[in-house]
DNA sequence: TCGATGCATCGACGAATGTCAATAGATCTG
DNA sequence: CAGATCTATTGACATTCGTCGATGCATCGA
């Protein structure tokens, strides 16, 4: 028995369409494909998880040349497209450029594709 | 204090990689970005989303031309790009070929992009 | 058996993508 | 200020991708 009369304007999930929830709109679909799409390259996902992998979880373009093994160009070109679709937040301090996983964004992608 | 004095050989989660756990191997890195590029494509995200809006949650190639508005050899490439991604089986019945979503691959995916 | 129907494959085309070397921009240090 | 260091941008290139029309392949119904 709630005392709550009113229900809440939006319910919890509204905020975030799902692949399984049925027909999405081209515009919905489109917004979530952009961000697949950026984790659709072998590279950017091995960026991805080796933010995660550096303490604090953030690391700088320098970090991830070398595992990575390909140009500090291609590197920065990469994190950018991760900026772009909400996966990365970037951070200057001083020289460096440091990077940083967006979980919101990795959670409203988690719940779109759960069956 | 349990009782237990062995660990289990393999923990819930050891089937599926996750993007955030720590850095991924290439190979696991190409393996996920492979479906998550299948992913990446608006056109891909609305079939899905229409198939789950189907009843019985199954669709053939006749029921999604129309809807996304393209042609059906388009449709049908899209189709199997889904299949090799392991996020559809197709079932041949008759005349028509039946799509389905594959649940463990959606789950799988969800689960390495949970923060 | 023959036409119709539903789907897949082929060939072609413009557009987008991943990569690099070269270079520019910004920030620290001596 | 001058050089060094870290990152972003530019321009170029080969490759991949999304799309279509035409065509081939099964399967059903008359």
């Amino acid at each position: 028995m709630s005392p709550r009369t009113t229900l809440p304007v939006v319910d919890a999930t509204a905020c975030c369409s799902s692949l399984t929830g049925g027909a999405l709109a081209p515009e919905e679909a489109q917004r979530l494909a952009r961000t697949f799409k950026a984790l659709g390259d072998p590279t950017r996902v091995r960026l991805l998880s080796l933010i995660a992998a550096h303490p604090e979880r953030e690391a700088c373009i320098c970090d991830l040349t070398d595992p990575v093994g390909l140009s500090q160009p291609t590197v920065s070109h990469h994190m950018k497209q991760l900026v772009d679709a909400g996966l990365v937040e970037r951070e200057q301090r001083g020289r460096w450029a440091f990077y940083r996983l967006v979980a919101p964004t990795l959670e409203a992608m988690s719940v779109a594709l759960r069956p």
